[in-house]
DNA sequence: GCTTTGCTTGACAATGTGTCAAGCAAAGCC
DNA sequence: GGCTTTGCTTGACACATTGTCAAGCAAAGC
């Protein structure tokens, strides 16, 4: 569904490295089709040549580092993990590594889901990703027992890819934390919510 | 420091409530400064009058909820509470009640505080604010051993503040809950991850 | 009757997105 | 070699939005 012809073309790929550049500098705002352009070492023009407006290159530059550095290899390696809470804590780790790969882009994307609903869809691929993940591991803790039995699966999964959104990893950033700080509290706090007391060291 | 005048004026009102009316529907972007005068019944101009700029506009505009509907009054009710438990337990409900109120402008600014460091100060100070009831709370919990034992103050406060910020409970919003529901998983979220183990029911 | 105050009207600069048309230059094809 | 196609450039334009400026107007106060 998301491959039509996968071009390669030369200038595409230039374009497309210097949207991620640009994503990854600029700390504040989206950068502008100019900002791109010059970045790719072309005209502004032939941006829109290959992307037909600002919305849809960072569509596809999502999937662009997606490809290069995608979350489901990434997570390929928990599924094998029997344990539900060392799943569980894997899962962060994963996730935790991954954020800062896709802040960048992930800003953007936050910035105009609300004005572009295809932005909002292709956002919305991210989250289920993580998503599936959290139920995944929410399923091996419940069919081990271990899940907290205040909680359903549904709504556990629905906490959890809450407190693992980026939204919520960017205030924690903003008050201070490191990355390896965010991951270290991040995975303290999701055992004592979930898993069941006695399986608590 | 906040206030210079505070004046009165029969226009400024009204644009300040227009702005409030529009943010409260629009439920996409940041309205825009001909549409807040139109809201008014004013001309476009007549904004400006009063309101040096948007990012200015918008920050008297939380000004005027935060007077009208504070978050500090309704927190003022917990204070007294003794247990410490019942204590966090409130200050999620006060603050889950809050949040519908203050959703439309919270969005607006969170929008422009990368673009304009008057409105990151002034967003800051709700931050702030609720970061301060999640400390005293917290503290309140240690004092009566009630902490769990895995956490320190500060960076409790840290790890609540990012569970209680509107950008986490938009996201949870999102994901299909209703305030009511939120109030109640995060209530269940909260105690689970900071009250210490022989304390929970 | 004069002045001040607050708003209106209409114009303008600056910025940024997206569109359009003409041109150019290199690669491929006959 | 001459021709066409392809991909990019150049420069222009429409449009929306913020913010500024200057002149005018109308009612309230003195």
């Amino acid at each position: 569904m998301s491959s039509k012809k996968e071009e390669k073309s030369e200038t595409r790929m230039r374009i497309l490295e210097a949207t991620q550049k640009l994503l990854e500098c600029s700390n504040a705002s989206v950068p502008g089709m100019a900002d791109v352009a010059a970045g790719a070492g072309i005209s502004r023009q032939a941006v829109y040549l290959h992307f037909g407006s600002r919305a849809e290159l960072l569509i596809e530059t999502i999937r662009f580092i997606d490809e290069r550095n995608g979350l489901p290899q990434r997570l390929a390696a928990i599924q094998s993990i029997e344990s539900g809470i060392e799943k569980l804590e894997r899962c962060v780790q994963v996730w935790g590594d991954y954020l800062p790969v896709i802040q960048g882009i992930s800003r953007a994307l936050l910035m105009l889901r609300d004005s572009d609903p295809e932005v909002m869809a292709a956002w919305d691929e991210t989250v289920r990703c993580l998503s599936d993940v959290c139920r995944d591991c929410l399923v091996t803790l419940k069919n081990q027992g271990l899940l907290s039995r205040e909680w359903t699966v549904p709504r556990a999964t629905i906490m959890l890819t809450g407190m693992l959104s980026i939204p919520c990893w960017e205030e924690l950033q903003r008050m201070g934390w490191s990355n390896r700080e965010y991951i270290k509290n991040l995975k303290l706090s999701v055992r004592k919510t979930f898993c069941a007391p006695e399986n608590r060291k």
